[in-house]
RNA sequence: UCCGGAAUAGCUCAGCUGGUUAGAGCAUCUGACUGUUAAUCAGAGGGUCGCAGGUUCAAGCCCUGCUUCCGGAGCCA
């Protein structure tokens, strides 16, 4: 317990030390007086409590010292734990003494409304405020869930590198370095290729680790840089997957519901709606989808060639964009895996699906409440010819795929894996609007700072 | 890359048809108050109207260019 070893109190642990008296190390959330009697908020990451200071119960001096108290000083305060039922979280602080540790002035982040671009460009400062306090928390049980998840189910973790030497997809754009003789570097946009690999040496393994696109992406969904967690299994048929990935999600989330409540509540999350995310999911193949959209009189956008935009009936071999995904979702409370794509708009290392060979083994796992998608994945190509044909169809370097080639010459087995986008399910367990506010430090187009 | 939007006090915004000295709330500072929760009340300070050019007797407002930011599309987790 590392309590034991600090000489102040958390306050989280308050309640256990009713009628004590207590020294708190922290930081003024909020500070308000009423003549004789002064109110402080500190919070010092584990909570936020209530400090009275009374006139007649402190030295001047130290009645002084609160009133001088501004946003965010950082104080050491003492005082007798007391069960006050005005206050949030049902305790209180009667001060005794406060010591200052610094007292800050001009603290940017008022209690009151702030725009978008000004929080982010104190994103730093941000951090302390309860909202994001409670999302990072979330975030933080997300990972663990992940991780507890797999390694309950005979996973292994085994990295993959960050800087690669080629493209793994081939399609989306990369952050481009220079490794010393060896020419250029990119960063990762997927472990996957690396899971692969792993998962023949181990039967089940998982990446969990950053990924860099480098797409102008410009919504409230997309980061340069995300956190991915790919699962990789050996003898695993898209069948397998899918059941894994629905297990994975409802595991996440009612660990989430289960110690996140205060933060979802916090938020104003509707925790009900979470407690619905129960298997079985829903599933639609993409040609079931598609006649569902057509039945409901979806349309698609399409561009003319001479600019302008017509509405038509959405054609099978279409890959769907945003607007598709969210309409087919308006039906659904739960997550619905979207399986069995048309193999033209999905990646080359998928595998056909044998009985219809336009088709590619792929599912997509789309959230409700606006979550979209958070999770890709696919059989993989396991004959060695076939993918080689592949590679070569998508014109991508040959040699670079020999190691990944490799796979399918020495004991290929059927194998199945997916990415789930952290960011993504974080933004949609938490219910946040945008995905910068899932990541503590945000990478995207026109963001680096802080 | 394409489409759309925005920029006025530290922050969030208002500013009419172009017309006198630029407006509010919050924040900050001073004072009052024994239960505040974004307290309330009284007072004070605080402005290169994003930048550059143009039209006009007159520009925060109209025009052109630029910069920065936001949302969406495509790409995808």
């Amino acid at each position: 317990m590392i309590s034991a070893y600090t000489s102040f109190q958390r306050i989280d642990r308050l309640p256990d030390a009713l009628g004590k008296e207590v020294t708190l190390n922290g930081w003024v959330y909020d500070t308000t007086g009423k003549g004789k009697l002064h109110f402080i908020k500190l919070r010092d990451g584990s909570g936020i409590v209530q400090c009275v200071v009374f006139k007649p119960n402190v030295s001047e001096e130290v009645f002084d010292t609160a009133r001088s108290l501004t946003q965010e000083s950082s104080v050491q305060i003492t005082g007798t734990v007391r069960a006050e039922e005005r206050a949030p979280g049902g305790v209180e602080i009667d001060v005794t003494n406060i010591t200052i540790w610094q007292l800050t002035s001009n603290y940017p982040i008022t209690p009151k409304e702030h725009g978008d671009a000004f929080l982010m460009e104190n994103r730093h400062l941000w951090l302390r405020s309860t909202r994001q306090h409670a999302i990072m928390r979330i975030r933080a049980t997300v990972v663990k869930a992940i991780r507890d998840f797999f390694d309950a189910n005979g996973f292994t973790l085994i990295d993959s590198p960050i800087l690669t030497p080629a493209a793994c997809e081939g399609t989306s754009t990369l952050f481009e370095t220079e490794y010393f003789d060896l020419g250029k570097a990119y960063l990762s946009q997927s472990g996957q290729l690396y899971a692969e690999a792993s998962a023949m040496a181990h039967g089940r393994v998982y990446t969990f680790g950053p990924t860099f696109r480098a797409e102008k992406s410009k919504t409230r969904r997309h980061l340069t840089e995300f956190w991915m967690v790919e699962p990789e299994m050996a003898f695993f048929t898209l069948e397998d997957t899918m059941d894994l990935a629905e297990d994975l999600v409802e595991y996440i989330v009612q660990s989430v519901v289960r110690h996140r409540y205060q933060e979802l509540s916090t938020l104003g999350r509707d925790i009900a709606k979470l407690e619905k995310i129960q298997r079985p999911f829903h599933r639609l193949s993409y040609s079931e989808a598609v006649e569902w959209l057509n039945k409901n009189n979806i349309k698609l956008n399409k561009k003319q060639p001479d600019g302008t935009e017509i509405q038509i009936d959405f054609p099978w071999g279409e890959d769907f964009g945003a607007p598709q995904e969210e309409a087919l979702m308006q039906q659904f409370d739960k997550p619905c895996i979207v399986h069995r794509y048309p193999a033209e708009v999905k990646a080359f290392y998928m595998k056909r699906d044998p009985h219809s060979p336009k088709l590619a083994l792929a599912m997509d796992m789309l959230a409700p409440e606006g979550g979209g998608e958070i999770i890709g994945g696919s059989q993989r190509e396991d004959d060695f010819d076939a993918l080689k044909a592949r590679i070569l169809e998508h014109h991508l370097p040959l040699e670079a795929f020999e190691w990944y080639l490799d796979l399918r010459r020495y004991g290929s087995v059927p194998h199945s894996g997916f990415g789930l986008g952290l960011e993504r399910t974080v933004k949609w367990i938490s219910g946040a609007e945008h995905i910068r506010e899932t990541i503590p430090y945000p990478r995207m187009i026109y963001r680096i700072q802080p």
